[in-house]
RNA sequence: UGCCCCUUAGCUCAACUGGCAGAGCGUCUGACUCUGGAUCAGAAGGUUCCUGGUUCGAUCCCAGGAGGGGCAACCA
């Protein structure tokens, strides 16, 4: 009784991919380690949903004792580039994860080309000669059966021939195309005569040149990538789940012994974002945005530039966990482990982002005072402290005074007291206005003795607020990022409009000229900070340098004022 | 001749494969106080989509239905 027992290690709740994987360790189905791959096609830069794959197929790997491969599904020549290879493996050791081969699908089409020679040879594969707009009609629908080709017959020699000549670079583009022999009224679309490869004479592909002429297809170069590499468990997204019984029939034709199988999960839907690569390649390309790597991006490298550490992004992808029905997250389960992240990780600081002058009418005039400011709260379990200059003039946040202030109001407001942080209390007596009516300057006094760590400083009031010191802080530029869209889903928009109209006219807004305290000045560009009563902030890997300093926000602290002012 | 998934708390998922439906986030309440936008604690919240069936017992198995989603690119 006396004694606490300690908590039981509970093992992480699996999901069921792992419970499959786990079976297979168990069973010793594959008859060798766990082995995972990460497929992306190098047409863009990875974004949250690929992170959340990334985190399944390296985390099984890790945590099972198997091996993850990163494969560059590189089929198509007309989309793909070698920088996004580059930016695809940065985002990946970004995260965490170390690849263990590094493999191009690209690399497999000569073994690819022998693998369809052999279905040629064994009449599960036959040379197309109708045209794209045939092969579309001839496929039926979803409720009517298809046609089968006239060409569907042609004996193996002449089929063998046919292929031979198309990798030869005899027949233009679209002129031919090689299909596997299976099912033209096959309930499951996928199976009725699926192609596999086709002519691209002139394309120019990043890796192969323009020697490589007879491309393979999704299906084809896919689960055979998969079969060559010796993976056992080919995780992707549900709406591969009907080409699953492509990827069965291929592996087992081409005669691999231990084949990898498919398990399908959903795909990642966050709020107040897109994750397709098409729609973020149409936010890039119309200039909706500044780049791959715009904060506002749900890009590895916009979440990276913002200022989000990788840990978030995992500790995120865990969150969620993985499943077999659609899932649609809501942003704030992000956000929540972003700032739960920071909040254990980075110093605080007092910036001022909408600074109003408050004068102490009482404070000796050219006197200066340091002050010792805890760089962390009591219950992180960081030390560090720094000196901050206080003074007669300061700035104080234009929200955190109101001339007539709501019940529960326990910033300042004239007559009223407030502690400003690290510092002393300080009392508004009176308010100066412009010609306008806009307050220019607020004229207080302080009490000195309530100076922080002072023998009289346990003096109570209702609130504390951040301040700078008006001649000593830094101006900087404050780019206060937020969601993209204006609502959760952004494809929910009225008929004949698109995802564009839902966009967000304020997800960046610039201040200009915001304070900061001055020992900002000598970190590193990219050092992370806690903006006391703001929200956490980043220094601009881009456009921050010394003597220009820029700020983006990453998150903002969570809004508890803001509730109890619709509370009324 | 359609095929294949999915449906459990507001949201995302669990429930050891038939045994008192749980967790995180969110919400609410309280505590604390030099972050009243941090932190901590507690609570509320359920006809497990519906109708039958099997069973001592069904979220789980079976049948039918409803709702949501995927598939008819020489994209992946």
């Amino acid at each position: 009784m006396a004694d606490q027992t300690p908590a039981p290690e509970t093992p992480r709740a699996r999901d069921f991919i792992r419970e499959l994987v786990a079976d297979d360790v168990a069973t010793g189905r594959f008859g060798r380690a766990p082995a995972t791959r990460f497929p992306p096609e190098p047409n863009g830069f990875l974004h949250m949903g690929h992170a959340k794959s990334i985190c399944l197929n390296f985390g099984i790997a890790r945590e099972f004792g198997g091996t993850c491969n990163l494969r560059f599904d590189d089929t198509n020549p007309f989309t793909e580039d070698a920088k996004y290879v580059e930016a695809i493996k940065r985002d990946v050791a970004w995260l965490g994860f170390t690849w263990d081969g590094e493999f191009y699908a690209s690399d497999y089409f000569e073994r690819l080309y022998e693998i369809a020679e052999g279905l040629v040879t064994r009449g599960k594969a036959y040379v197309d000669d109708q045209t794209e707009e045939q092969i579309r009609t001839n496929r039926g629908t979803v409720t009517s059966p298809g046609t089968p080709s006239p060409w569907r017959d042609r004996t193996p020699a002449e089929n063998l021939d046919l292929l031979r000549r198309m990798k030869a670079g005899e027949f233009e583009d679209g002129a031919r195309v090689l299909r596997a022999r299976i099912d033209m009224a096959h309930p499951n679309m996928v199976m009725r005569d699926p192609l596999l490869l086709r002519i691209r004479r002139g394309a120019h592909h990043y890796r192969r040149g323009t020697s490589w002429q007879v491309f393979p297809l999704y299906d084809f170069a896919h689960g055979l990538s998969d079969a060559i590499e010796g993976i056992t468990r080919s995780l992707c997204t549900l709406e591969f789940k009907d080409n699953r019984e492509i990827y069965d029939w291929l592996v087992r034709e081409a005669g691999f012994a231990s084949p990898p199988t498919q398990i399908e999960f959903a795909r990642l839907e966050l709020d107040y974002t897109v994750l397709s690569k098409r729609k973020l390649l149409r936010l890039v390309n119309e200039g909706h945005v500044a780049g791959w790597d715009d904060p506002r991006m749900p890009t590895i490298a916009g979440l990276r530039r913002r200022g989000v550490r990788p840990e978030a992004i995992r500790t995120f992808a865990e969150t969620i966990g993985v499943a077999r029905k659609d899932a649609r997250v809501e942003i704030a389960i992000f956000e929540h482990a972003v700032r739960d992240d920071l909040n254990m990780e980075v110093p605080r600081r007092l910036a001022v982002l909408n600074p109003v002058k408050v004068v102490l009418t009482n404070y000796p005039e050219g006197q200066v005072e340091q002050l010792e400011a805890q760089d962390y709260p009591h219950d992180v379990p960081r030390t560090g402290t720094r000196t901050i200059p206080f003074s007669r003039e300061l700035y104080i946040d234009r929200d955190d005074f109101l001339e007539d202030p709501p019940k529960k109001f326990f910033r300042l407001s004239p007559g009223n007291e407030v502690r400003l942080r690290f510092g002393y209390i300080i009392r508004c007596e009176e308010v100066v206005k412009d010609a306008a009516g806009r307050i220019v300057e607020l004229r207080c006094t302080y009490d000195p003795e309530t100076r922080s760590g002072g023998a009289n400083s346990d003096r109570k009031v209702k609130g504390t607020i951040h301040w700078v010191s008006a001649p000593h802080a830094l101006s900087c530029e404050v780019r206060l990022y937020d969601r993209l869209f204006r609502q959760p889903d952004p494809d929910d928009v009225p008929e004949g409009q698109d995802f564009l109209a839902a966009l967000n006219p304020e997800s960046l807004v610039v201040i200009a000229d915001a304070k900061v305290e001055p020992t900002v000045a000598a970190d590193p560009v990219g050092t992370r900070y806690q903006f006391e009563r703001t929200g956490y902030f980043m220094t601009d890997v881009v456009d921050s340098a010394p003597g220009r300093l820029v700020f983006n926000r990453i998150v903002g602290l969570r809004d508890s004022w803001a509730k109890e002012l619709k509370k009324g």
